[in-house]
DNA sequence: CATCAACCCTGAGAGC
DNA sequence: TGCTCTCAGGGTTGAT
């Protein structure tokens, strides 16, 4: 499931090249086509194809998850959200593959696919990106972004880490595995209300989730479920997916407890949490 | 504002 | 072997 790392890893190759497939940048849309109409968030499908010819892409951003097509005079936003991905190949007349939703074909041969097994995928096409990513918070790797602000902005919310961390609109980018990741690294329990954080406390979970972000795009991204070029993120997980295994610093068996809809992993002894409260969290739910 | 549930989907894994 | 059931998960929407 790509977060950061991962989008950040495919949008890497899409601009660069590279072992997955060539660059796609100075490459000019002649048609396109659409398998799935639902994939397409705007604007209604005839128009969508009706606008993309002729259209160069001049770059190749991403906006926290956001794969986003310079395309000069308007902007492609793709949103890969649970299992989409993009590949390059050659138009070779070939049907289709199953879960293929959206090609487009370059006027030198190549074409970009859109394959998403579950239908979560969106792509947008817009004049102004800001209708579509306005509404995000700032990148983890804002360099704006300071122990300090930090600290005021947890601060001006009240809620439980874990959902808040993944709020697009608080911080822009993590999902549920770098999460679990970044609140194991900075031993902060994902219960934790966010206005309890000291400014060390908020400047340490800064400084983790920056490091998980980091390995990741590091190793390609992980892959779960679907291989995403290659990374082997998963291989090095500290507490995500790792119900029962020890914590990699002390050895005491992962937990998972589910916190605002999402399986959540974290270790109880590095990441500790009143007993008193976490019995008020399990009567409650 | 915070929390929660439902929804969109399919493939994988469990149980029988 | 093959069927049915459950679950995972990002983000949106609507209710409390």
């Amino acid at each position: 499931m790509p977060e950061l790392p991962e989008v950040e890893t495919i949008v890497r190759a899409l601009a660069n090249g590279g072992r997955e497939g060539p660059a796609i940048t100075g490459r000019i849309i002649q048609t396109g086509e659409i398998y799935w109409p639902r994939s397409v968030a705007a604007p209604a499908p005839e128009q969508f194809l009706a606008r993309l010819p002729g259209k160069r892409i001049a770059a190749v951003k991403r906006r926290a998850k956001f794969i986003w097509l310079d395309l000069e005079s308007e902007s492609l936003l793709i949103h890969l959200r649970m299992s989409g991905d993009l590949r390059v190949l050659p138009a070779d007349g070939a049907a289709p593959a199953v879960h293929d939703r959206l090609a487009l074909d370059f006027e030198d041969g190549q074409r970009l696919v859109f394959n998403d097994p579950r239908k979560f995928g969106r792509v947008w096409l817009t004049e102004d990106p800001s209708s579509v990513l306005g509404g995000l918070g700032p990148e983890p790797f804002d360099p704006l972004l300071t122990a300090q602000t930090f600290h005021a902005m947890l601060s001006a919310r009240s809620r439980q880490l874990k959902p808040l961390l993944m709020d697009q609109s608080f911080l822009a980018g993590l999902g549920n595995i770098y999460t679990d990741e970044a609140l194991h690294l900075a031993r902060l329990h994902p219960l934790k209300n966010s206005a309890d954080l000291s400014i060390t406390q908020a400047g340490d979970l800064l400084a983790a989730i920056r490091s998980v972000l980091e390995a990741g795009i590091q190793r390609n991204g992980a892959s779960i479920d679907w291989m995403y070029r290659g990374g082997d993120f998963q291989n090095h997980f500290r507490a995500y997916g790792r119900t029962g295994l020890p914590c990699p610093v002390c050895g005491t068996p992962i937990q998972r407890m589910v916190v605002g809809q999402r399986g959540t992993h974290y270790c109880p002894v590095c990441q500790p949490f009143s007993s008193s409260a976490l019995q008020a969290y399990a009567g409650g739910k």
